[in-house]
DNA sequence: CAAATACCGATATACAGTATCAATTAGGCG
DNA sequence: CGCCTAATTGATACTGTATATCGGTATTTG
């Protein structure tokens, strides 16, 4: 599903929706002293074309004209950049995707693997709280929640 | 720390202390089942010896008589009879400690690594009171918190 | 254009954790 | 107590993920 055939020069185009937000990515990653190359964009656009957490296995053999190195690279720096967030599977399996805006939580469908954006959610501040009373000064955390979507709840 | 020699036919104590948390975990695995052998309860009294959260590599440094295999078995089984609990570093290195009590979650000390049962929190309720409002039923989650204790925050 | 730098990909390597399997051992039973 | 069976062990091979290396390529900049 992520492209038909892969031809034209090695550059091919999901959907135009996709399109723009690789072109998004590549700008941004552009201003910050990133060059623009074929390897990216297809990494960027193969992430882009995923519907749901994906591995960077999952990504290489979707890439097979792309290294190995290349795509983990590529992945390493997107989460670093913030353009790709990471999720974590009960077990322990690393997934990525697109992050969508600020930082949040995911929760993680066991049967589809679909992932939906924690919102309303200030877990943040009772952490923070919780962790004060420990007399621990918290910097950071790992949160995942598990379940199943609505979808496969029935 | 763990052992000043380690001889007596294999058999070291660390504590005396320690040495009633070993008969008391073996006392509990043989309850379900589990044998009584001589790596297992080495495995569990280093377990018990460590001042913080410990990899199983670390164990089996610590246990060169034991089998490679058989330090994971054995940390493998302490985490599914609840007698062990899994922490997850900021790298997602995962690590072992001895269990306390009941669920909760853990705040961890980036600097010297102790590790502070996150009390009086209530995430659980939260989470899954968000996770409602996605339309998801939650059925667990992965949480760690990161930050400096006392000791390293000065 | 030339030097400096970023980037690429093939490959080797590191590492954690599991699978295999023959040999050993614990624990129950007569 | 000594035997029998199933659990356990440990040496080793193997798997999967991820990074390091390094010669070569592409891009930017002066």
């Amino acid at each position: 599903m992520i492209s038909s055939t892969a031809k034209h020069k090695g550059h091919d185009h999901p959907t135009p929706a996709s399109a723009a937000v690789v072109d998004d990515i590549v700008a941004q990653l552009a201003h910050q002293g990133y060059r623009d190359t074929e390897p990216r964009r297809l990494v960027i656009a193969a992430a882009a074309a995923q519907e749901r957490p994906f591995t960077a296995e999952e990504l290489c053999t979707a890439l097979p004209c792309v290294g190995r190195a290349t795509v983990y690279r590529g992945l390493r720096l997107l989460v670093e950049t913030d353009q790709v967030c990471r999720v974590l599977l009960e077990d322990r399996e690393l997934r990525y995707q697109l992050s969508h805006q600020g930082h949040h939580h995911h929760m993680l469908c066991a049967i589809c693997g679909a992932s939906a954006d924690l919102i309303d959610c200030d877990v943040e501040d009772i952490l923070r709280a919780a962790a004060d009373r420990s007399g621990f000064r918290m910097s950071g955390h790992w949160l995942e929640v598990y379940g199943r979507c609505g979808e496969c709840s029935d």
